[in-house]
DNA sequence: TAGACATATGAATGACTGTTCATGTGTATT
DNA sequence: AATACACATGAACAGTCATTCATATGTCTA
């Protein structure tokens, strides 16, 4: 088989080989939610241990609304849960995995860094 | 030892629990990368084959001008690689590492999904 | 039940970002 | 050397987003 001809066809065939819209949307909207400096703190500050929304705000020197909103984006992708108990909401990770996402793009920063 | 005070002291100590404003940024700076849908689908792509610009360009259907400056982004934090072979500049992927780090995103969007 | 406390939500706005259009730089061909 | 080709870069515009302020919802206590 022809490697040429075979290049050839991996470039008109490139947008069957990758995901299409709707995962590729998941996807990128769990990388966008990552990619803000006071969610990251939070996601951060939460595989530290569970926290409620007035920890955090205490903890992270921010304003209850802002992590309020936040909090929401991260609930909405499911990378967070809350769980009432009384007037507090205590959030946790909701997944062991996303602490190893942020290692290896953390790796990888590193290695860029030199 | 008092598991409340123990709390206690992790939340007054949270921002040295993680990491500081200069690494943050470079690692939210690479999930703000990975956050967008065109420049996702070049890493794709590139995940796929190695690829010159014209390439993707014809393959993912995007202009010429888009791809070069979402490829300078890239570029920049080391996540792909340029390498110019006369006319053409054919990209990579710089680290396989990033492959990696899709599935697991994925991964977490297929189980967010039920 | 009234008031205080904890969290959530809505609207508004200033800043940021993806895309396009125009142009510049580098390389090969004739 | 002139032209064509491949890619990069700059400016500008439209759309998006993070934060703030104001207010609403839910829960406990007195």
């Amino acid at each position: 088989m022809n490697p040429e001809l075979k290049h050839e066809t991996i470039v008109k065939d490139l947008t069957h080989l990758i995901p299409q819209d709707a995962e590729l949307g998941r996807i990128t909207a769990i990388f966008k939610a990552l990619g803000d400096p006071t969610r990251a703190r939070i996601i951060y500050a939460l595989g530290v241990s569970k926290l409620s929304v007035g920890e955090l705000e205490q903890g992270l020197g921010l304003t209850q609304s802002n992590i309020s909103h936040q909090l929401s984006v991260l609930r909405q992708l499911k990378l967070v849960i809350g769980t009432r108990s009384g007037r507090n909401v205590h959030y946790q990770l909701a997944d062991k995995h996303i602490i190893s996402i942020f290692q290896q793009v953390a790796a990888h920063a590193e290695e860029a860094e030199k």
